[in-house]
DNA sequence: CAGCCAAGTAACTGCAAAGTTACTGGAATG
DNA sequence: CATTCCAGTAACTTTGCAGTTACTTGGCTG
């Protein structure tokens, strides 16, 4: 607000701007770890080496923190999603090596769903109409029929965000499963190439067939 | 163990068993919908209709009732996967629906999944054991033909847990997507209808196409 | 430099929830 | 019928954590 606050970042000097951002940041680390019932205000402050009051001071409470919390982060993934590639072979993968960098993000879902699932969650409205324009697009694909018309595009898009997400949001099943732990790089490239391979496969059943998924939310 | 408890199941007369039971019961309930962290003790005790303190006196303490709430779901589960359809087209349908069914489960899934993710889990050894017969089993098919070969049977089962599994563990997702609560009968319609088609579609790409997918873990 | 506001802190409060103590009463056994 | 053992209870203690109070310090403004 006033000059002169930002331009110097000496050892300890106040920095209302910083503050929030580490808080933020440390706050996001915390609930992706442990949810928002087992993540600690105290922990938290820690994390971002600030006093547990200003956090407060900030914020005003838990919830409205970890609100704010979700919603920078599904700001930030909006922007991701430019950035797709495209040829629509590679986008399964594309997205899934996305998730793999991105674990906080799946792992913030997982937490919303158990505890939000069946009712309205943050943002609820924009994250809707985001989704519908991707949507939109998949449809327009299919009328074009650059993409199979044989299925609803809704189930399509869920089964993209399928096949690319459960094993990251299920690693135990994924270890039972592969013996790999899905931070093992071994397991990352196992499942990229299946993933590519499954396009490839998919794909040659229509005679034009293409795939498309454009973003999550 | 006594000979003259269970045959008198009178008012409120003293029984360990039924005891033992309620608490899990009502354990199960409070965990899946909680999660660890969330669940209230007293909710659970309150919700079975018995003194905490008979909680603490048949199990210890918080955490050893979560692991037995979990051992008890999986073993439960292992004896619902004997009644899989013949035809594999119908799996993928059959295993949603049974999912569709079994929210609980999927829940208590994602809280291990959340909680102890990349670390060992309950019932580790014998659940892989279990996976690995069904990957065996699939690879045999493999071998015969009657499952494509291009793909790794872990992969394979992997992605067939996904589609069926996804949108229930997504709530929040589905709704945005679909437009519909996951346990909108509508949207369970569509979905099964959507797999239904997904694996005819996908048979169709083998000479003799057919797919596997026969437990959880 | 006086005065003021916002950044920052430590120590506290209150409450909720895990876990315990110390007890009552029922029924099988000799 | 007395002993023993276990199911069951209410009320308590302890701990841990969200949120607050009361204060200090830094720095800009007139």
């Amino acid at each position: 607000m006033a000059p002169g606050y930002d331009n110097r970042t000496s050892h300890a000097a106040r920095n209302p701007e910083l503050s929030k951002e580490r808080i933020l940041s440390a706050a996001l680390a915390e609930f992706s770890a442990k949810g928002f019932a087992g993540a600690r205000v105290d922990a938290i402050a820690r994390r971002a080496r600030i006093n547990k009051r200003m956090l407060y001071h900030y914020f005003g409470d838990k919830e409205v923190l970890f609100r704010e919390v979700l919603r920078r982060k599904i700001s930030e993934r909006r922007t991701w999603g430019v950035s797709a590639p495209e040829n629509p072979r590679d986008r399964l993968v594309f997205w899934f090596e996305l998730a793999c960098r991105d674990r906080e993000w799946i792992q913030l879902l997982e937490w919303e769903a158990l505890q939000w699932g069946e009712t309205a969650v943050v943002e609820e409205a924009s994250r809707k109409e985001a989704a519908n324009a991707v949507l939109e697009r998949i449809r327009e694909l299919q009328a074009k029929g650059t993409v199979t018309s044989r299925f609803p595009a809704e189930q399509l898009l869920l089964s993209m965000m399928a096949l690319t997400t459960y094993p990251l949001a299920f690693p135990q099943l994924t270890r039972m499963l592969t013996g790999y732990n899905v931070s093992d790089p071994e397991f990352q490239k196992q499942r990229a190439e299946f993933l590519q391979e499954f396009a490839a496969a998919f794909a040659g059943t229509e005679k034009n067939g293409r795939e498309v998924h454009d973003s999550d939310c």
